[in-house]
DNA sequence: GCTCGGGTACTCGGATACAACTTGTCCGAGTCAAGACGG
DNA sequence: CCGTCTTGACTCGGACAAGTTGTATCCGAGTACCCGAGC
C-alpha cells in the first residue's frame, strides 16, 4: 500500500481540529510532519478529486475538509489514494484452464475469487466504519490538548 | 496485490486432487492454465521456501504439497508470495511531528495506526480461515467431476 | 538372466534483463490581497 | 478621506524525472532414469 495513505489520513484528521472555513496550504501540512511538501501536495489534489477536500488557490487559500468528518470513513481515503479497485484483482486464469465455459464471469463463479473478494469485503467494511470523527475522539480523550495545540501549530508559527 | 497469488492458488488447488507422492512439474502446472513456465515456476519456489510445497529436481520430478490440504491457508499461499509484512505499515510520522514523546512505539499508540491494523486483521482473520480443503470441497459440491478431469489432465498430454 | 556403469534427458534454483508503478520535483495558470494613486 | 486600479506574492494543478518493486526470461547444478556391456 502506497506510503501516502498514511499521510493523508493524519493530514485529514489534523484538519478537523481547524475552524470551520479555515484552509490550510500544503507546505504548512507538510510541515507538520516534515514531509516533502511537493509530493504531499500532490496526495491532497487526490483527496479533492474524491471530493473530501476543497482547494482554494491565492493568499489565505489551501486545502479544508469538503464535508463534516462524520461524514468522511477511513475507506474513503484510502481509496481516494490507492483508487477504487481491490487488491485482489481476479485474472480469470479459468478461462484460459481446460473445463472453461465461455460465457462464464468467473470474477463471481469462481470459488478462489469469492473467497478472496469476501476477506477483501471484510477489510473494507472495517475501515468504512471508521470515520474521522471517531478517530477524532478517541484522540481527544487520550489527549485532551491536542485539539488546542494542533489549531496552535497551525495558526503561529512555532515549530 | 502481485497478480501471482492468484496462480499460486490456483495451482495448489490443482495439486490437492494429485494422488499423495505424485509430483507435477512446473512446466506442466503453466501449461494448465497457459502461464509463463519461468515465472510460474519462481512463484512455485517461492511456495517452497515457505514450506507450503516440496520439490524434487530430476526425471518424475516436479512440486506437491508439503502438507495436507486442511492445514494450508489461503493466508499462508499469501504471504508466501506477498511477503509476511502488513499491507499499511505505519511510518511513525507522529515521531517528526511537534508534540512527539521520545520512547513511544507509535506504531501501537497512534490511533491510526491501530484502526488500520485492525483492518488488516479482518482481512488476515478471513483469509486464515479458509483452508486449501474448504476451497476443494467447495468446488466439488458445485462440479463433482472437477478431480477426475483435473487428474486426468495432469496424467495424459490432452490439452 | 542379472548387475553395474555411463550417458542422457529432465528438474529445480538462482542470476539476469525489462517494464510498470510509486516516489519525488519543478514550473506555470489563476487568484486574492495589499498598496499606490487619483478624485 | 474614499474608491479604484495595478502590482505582487501566494496557491494549487498538472507536467516532468528518478528509484524501487513486480514481471518475465534464461542458463547452470544436480538427479533419476534408461540402455548397453560385462559377468
Amino acid at each position: 500500500m502506497s506510503e501516502g495513505v498514511e499521510w493523508a489520513i493524519h493530514s485529514c484528521l489534523n484538519l478537523t481540529w481547524l475552524e470551520p472555513g479555515e484552509a490550510v496550504p500544503a507546505a504548512r501540512m507538510a510541515a507538520f510532519y516534515e514531509l516533502p511538501p511537493a509530493y504531499l501536495n500532490k496526495q491532497l489534489q487526490a483527496l479533492a478529486r474524491a471530493g473530501i477536500l476543497t482547494s482554494t488557490p491565492g493568499p489565505r487559500g489551501g486545502f479544508r475538509l469538503a464535508r463534516r468528518p462524520e461524514d468522511i470513513s477511513l475507506m474513503d481515503v484510502v481509496a481516494a489514494i490507492e483508487g477504487p479497485d481491490e487488491a485482489f484483482r481476479c485474472e480469470e486464469i479459468l478461462r484460459q484452464g481446460p473445463g472453461e465455459h465461455e460465457g462464464v464471469d468467473y470474477r463471481r463463479r469462481c470459488v478462489v475469487s469469492q473467497a478472496m473478494r469476501r476477506a477483501e469485503m471484510a477489510w473494507r467494511a472495517e475501515l468504512a466504519g471508521q470515520t474521522l470523527a471517531d478517530i477524532r475522539a478517541t484522540v481527544e480523550r487520550r489527549n485532551p490538548s491536542a485539539p488546542g495545540e494542533t489549531r496552535a501549530w497551525f495558526a503561529n508559527l512555532r515549530t
